[in-house]
DNA sequence: CAATTCGGGATCTGC
DNA sequence: TCCCGAATTG
């Protein structure tokens, strides 16, 4: 360590990591950066804009400049705020703050929904809203406004609510006059007020509300604004390429004079507009937040070059970009590989057997992930897996939360802590039935006092049907005897999973979810004890149980513990679910026009898309692939498919081709390249890959080898023959073995235990 | 009021 | 194909 950079500060901050023994020295973290990714770290005073590219290092920049700002230039980690969009985000960043500096625990480090819901809750009161509320979903938001506006079809009410959602990412209340720029219906503000009316009365809010309220609130009260400017001398923002108008103009309130603010984005991958993201925010922060500095961030640690090359040339194709190219830091590596298969079903298993003949050669799972562009893509690979036996994660496909199980159980709990909640009221006053239908529901929704429907149901008992009033009373009782349960006070409360346990039990949802469908309701069971087992970490008591709800809505990630507990597993995810994220292995599925791109794009939402394909292919390190097929069930049909105008993008030159191009696709090559045929390919593998050329050379068709254990065998075939059906771009043998059996071998992976024997 | 059946319509991406 | 809602029936 340089003496003279001895400061006091720095004494002081070695003198602490050693008093807590964790902790990097700033010395360190910072001696690991690049030029301008240390620029980026230190730089303070003016608004800072980071173009960070894809595997740039923009993680490790944000962390480091939390840490280093409370290291070295002596902010208080709580005078910190960090938001990010994901939860898993957000983590990763409090992770790896917390490793650099171990006092950034107590900085804030959140996603802005979360941010949103600590906001309301400390303000209740002023928004005028349940400070007990819970934030409704899409589902709920549709049912909802079905609930408001009863003229509507569920159809109609679906389109509707994804207006209103999306006008609260512009920030646009019932009576702004912009609402006709997100739908110029005439009726639309009425069916918005008319939602908005019902969702007060309910005392809840949506997740648009979690930005737009604390805005609305910041705007009309200064004495918020400056509490906010108080409590926050440093906002940093990450993926700003993906916020929206309402989140922009939280920050806007959020900044106060002395705030230094800092936003970290990439416009190249933009991938959200259909929820109301708008580049405009990256592209013109430095209009917005006068003398701002800007660093870009090109290099790419993440992805061997030859990825990059196919990255840097499908984006140079969107015309509306700040313009950045990615320079490779890893120069060697494998060119990507396009393989066209004749149907669906070949997509699968050429997959399950790429990923099972590399784990046989020693690569894990969990280096491979399958990108699709929708979650109903994950159900073939599901059954491909299940069959092969290979372990996989689907990453937010049908989500643990939203399930209709766990949302009743939710349902219940939210009443518990709120009974004006007419959605969880009459999703649960009948389920399982209890002789309670929709008129009973109206009368005590439309009477009830203060809209409080559990004295609603007491009140007019009287005034029901026999069965109805058997059916509501029971109701109140159990509703009553959970609301005593977590109101009890006591300095030791229990965990909240023995409640859970009860409601499952007592409210009979335990059985009628069983009951409902044999194989299915098994799974049930079981998805219910999982949200028993996250309850485990609550208090029984009423703010343990709002801790619980919060963390549920606003998470939406919790997967399925069985599938947690699989480490070494293949990633099935979405491209949109990718931010973020890197993988040695990718596989970039379904590259058929109508699927990806998604047909009906207009000419700027296909440059949407075009950026979703490039957040896909450089989320790969080492080896990627892009299939496309022939044949693919679409809606209950078997459909032909076009290749996907993106592959005809590509430059051939930087490609390898597996497998029989469509006619499109060769007409494109024949001027460059003949493209790789059956005919052609022993040939072509060769020049593609002069390792392989090795490999094939000495591993001959006809040798005789000896296996540690398998014993003696001939090499009766290689998949270079002409005849072989494999698309696999690894060199495979197929030995026979003097004990009978056939094997498939690898002679890359099996150096160890394989050798040839001479003649 | 609940269970069953039939037909039409959708099917994207997600905090 | 599958899911949802309207219509029909018990």
């Amino acid at each position: 360590m340089d003496e003279s950079d001895r400061t006091p500060k720095n004494l002081a901050a070695t003198a602490f990591f050693q008093m807590t023994g964790v902790g990097v020295s700033s010395e360190e973290y910072l001696s690991v950066l690049n030029p301008e990714q240390k620029e980026a770290v230190k730089h303070s005073g003016s608004p800072l804009l980071i173009l960070a590219g894809a595997g740039s290092g923009k993680t490790r920049v944000i962390t480091t400049k939390i840490a280093y700002m409370i290291d070295e230039l002596g902010i208080l980690p709580w005078h910190i705020l960090a938001v990010t969009f994901t939860k898993k985000a957000a983590a990763e960043m409090a992770e790896r703050a917390k490793h650099l500096s171990p006092n950034a625990v107590k900085s804030h480090i959140r996603t802005f929904h979360s941010f949103g819901s600590w906001f309301l809750r400390l303000y209740s009161s002023n928004a005028g809203i349940d400070p007990n509320f819970t934030v409704y979903d899409d589902d709920d938001m549709v049912t909802l406004l079905l609930k408001a506006v009863p003229s509507l079809n569920r159809q109609q009410a679906s389109f509707i609510a994804h207006k209103i959602s999306l006008a609260k990412d512009y920030c646009l209340t019932p009576d702004s006059s912009e609402l006709s720029t997100i739908e110029s219906s005439p009726e639309f503000p009425v069916y918005y007020a008319a939602y908005e009316k019902k969702l007060r009365q309910t005392g809840n809010v949506d997740f648009g509300d979690l930005i737009m309220l604390p805005v609305l609130m910041m705007e009309a009260d200064e004495s918020v604004r400056t509490d906010m400017h108080s409590r926050f001398q440093v906002v940093l923002v990450d993926e700003y390429q993906d916020s929206n108008v309402a989140q922009f103009k939280l920050l806007q309130q959020l900044v106060g004079e002395k705030t230094y603010v800092c936003v970290v984005g990439d416009d190249d991958q933009s991938i959200y507009k259909f929820r109301g993201a708008e580049v405009q925010n990256i592209l013109t922060f430095h209009e917005c937040f006068p003398n701002t500095k800007i660093i870009k961030l090109e290099r790419n640690y993440r992805s061997v070059s030859p990825v990059l090359t196919v990255a840097n040339d499908m984006i140079s194709n969107n015309t509306q970009r700040l313009g950045k190219e990615l320079v490779a830091v890893r120069e060697k590596g494998k060119k990507p590989t396009v393989i066209f298969l004749p149907a669906q079903k070949d997509e699968t298993k050429l997959c399950a057997d790429m990923i099972e003949k590399a784990h046989k050669g020693g690569c894990p799972y969990s280096d491979w992930a399958i990108l699709y562009r929708t979650n109903a893509q994950s159900l073939g690979f599901e059954t491909e897996f299940l069959h092969a036996k290979i372990p996989y994660t689907v990453v937010g496909s049908l989500k643990f939360y939203q399930r209709e199980e766990i949302k009743d159980l939710l349902s219940i709990l939210a009443f518990v802590v709120n009974q004006k909640d007419e959605i969880a009221f009459r999703r649960i006053i009948n389920k399982p039935a209890r002789g309670v239908g929709g008129v009973t529901q109206d009368k005590v929704v439309l009477n009830a006092p203060n809209h409080d429907l559990l004295e609603g149901c007491r009140l007019f008992s009287s005034s029901m049907s026999k069965k109805a009033k058997t059916g509501v009373l029971e109701f109140v009782a159990f509703i009553d005897g959970l609301i005593s349960d977590i109101d009890v006070e006591s300095s030791e409360p229990g965990k909240l999973s023995e409640l859970v346990d009860i409601i499952i039990k007592k409210s009979g949802l335990g059985e009628y979810h069983s009951n409902q469908d044999e194989i299915a309701g098994t799974q049930r069971l079981a998805n219910m004890q999982e949200l028993v087992n996250s309850a485990v970490l609550y208090n029984k008591n009423r703010s343990g149980l709002l801790e619980f709800l919060d963390h549920i809505e606003l998470d939406r990630t919790l997967e399925l513990q069985n599938q947690e507990d699989n480490q070494d597993a293949v990633t099935l995810i979405t491209l949109h679910n990718t931010k973020g994220l890197e993988f040695p292995r990718v596989i970039i599925t379904g590259l058929e026009d109508g699927i990806f791109p998604r047909k009906d794009k207009t000419e700027e939402e296909l440059e949407e898309e075009r950026r979703l394909f490039y957040v896909g292919i450089t989320r790969a390190k080492d080896e990627l692939y892009l299939t496309s097929c022939g044949l693919r069930q679409l809606y209950g049909r078997t459909e032909y498919m076009k290749v996907s105008p993106f592959l005809l993008e590509l430059d051939p030159k930087h490609i390898d081709v597996v497998g029989k191009p469509p006619l499109e696709f060769k007409t494109l090559c024949s001027d460059t390249q003949e493209p790789n045929t059956q005919q052609g390919r022993l040939a072509s593998f060769m020049e593609n890959h002069p390792e392989l050329a090795e490999l094939a050379d000495k591993w001959k068709k006809g040798r005789k080898v000896y296996h540690d254990d398998w014993g003696y065998g001939l090499i009766v075939q290689t998949n270079l023959d002409d005849n072989c059906s494999d698309y696999d771009d690894e060199y495979v043998i197929n030995i026979q073995f003097e004990s009978g059996s056939l094997k498939k071998i690898m002679p890359k992976y099996q150096s160890h235990s394989l050798m040839l024997i001479k003649d």
